[in-house]
DNA sequence: TATTCCCTGTGC
DNA sequence: GCACAGGGAATA
């Protein structure tokens, strides 16, 4: 579930297992991680101390105390399981640190899409990123900027790690509805007020986001969500069914109603 | 700007 | 069986 609030509690789970330790072993449980783990790469990494962990968008810094930074980014189905060395590996087990005290912090991913990637101290990681969704400083006047010119729909846009930062197909969707905007609208053509909006509903889907966190099944009768798997359930606002359309290969969520131009024109409430 | 691929599990 | 899944890099 990996999305920023998910990364977020992500990374303070990884923080609080790991910070302080020193690395006994890397443990490299499947090809698609294997590539980028070479036994020299592994090596490197034993006995080096584990002195933070931060987060950028969706993918969380692992630093250690030789400058060298491991990326690990979730990417669909990644997570962290946090465990005793002495015990079997988890299910879907694909990459873990064994801790020289004997505590393991695993990253579990039945479809092995995560990706984990060592910089050492000399070629630290780059990341071309937009500001960060959640960030006080991301003003409506930011936002409007980054937004003005493009001609993607907006949702697609949300999408575009470079234009935002932490945001995926659930939290662009949720923010759309939260803010009525349609989401076929191409971005650059969202005038202030919807802008205003469009920023208000990716903070308000976002902090509920954090009050979810780890709620969400698949097939329950409810979710969290507003819109997000809701097909043809009644919008929350007007009733309306809640309609899917494809965007970019992923699926939209949204309500063919109240997110309709005449009523992302209308004034809010 | 828009597909294709990476992987595997789950649900229809 | 087969489409689809919350992401993103690569490719055309």
């Amino acid at each position: 579930m990996p999305e920023l609030p998910e990364v977020e509690a992500a990374a303070r789970v990884a923080r609080r297992a790991v910070v302080g330790r020193i690395i006994a072993e890397v443990i490299v449980r499947h090809p698609s991680i294997a590539r980028r783990w070479p036994a020299v790469v592994r090596r490197r990494c034993r006995g080096r101390a584990v002195t933070a962990v931060t987060r950028r968008g969706k993918s969380q810094l692992l630093h250690l105390d030789d400058g060298s930074i491991l990326v690990v980014h979730f990417r669909l189905d990644g997570d962290w399981v946090v465990d005793a060395a002495s015990r079997p590996l988890p299910p879907f087990a694909r990459w873990a640190l064994r801790c020289a005290d004997g505590r393991r912090l695993v990253l579990t991913d039945p479809r092995a899409l995560s990706t984990v990637t060592c910089y050492g101290p000399g070629a630290p990681p780059t990341f071309v990123l937009g500001p960060e969704a959640d960030d006080p400083a991301l003003t409506a006047a930011v936002l409007r900027a980054r937004l003005t010119g493009r001609r993607t729909a907006i949702k697609q846009t949300l999408l575009d790690q470079t234009v935002i930062a932490g945001l995926g197909n659930i939290y662009a969707a949720e923010a759309l509805w939260r803010a009525r905007i349609d989401p076929r609208r191409p971005a650059g053509t969202l005038v202030p007020s919807e802008v205003a909006r469009l920023r208000r509903g990716i903070r308000a889907a976002l902090a509920d986001g954090v009050r979810h966190l780890g709620r969400y099944r698949t097939g329950e009768r409810t979710t969290p969500w507003r819109v997000y798997d809701r097909t043809g359930a009644p919008c929350r606002r007007c009733r309306t069914p809640i309609a899917t359309l494809t965007q970019g290969g992923r699926t939209t969520y949204w309500c063919p109603t109240c997110q309709s131009p005449a009523s992302s024109n209308a004034p809010l409430r």
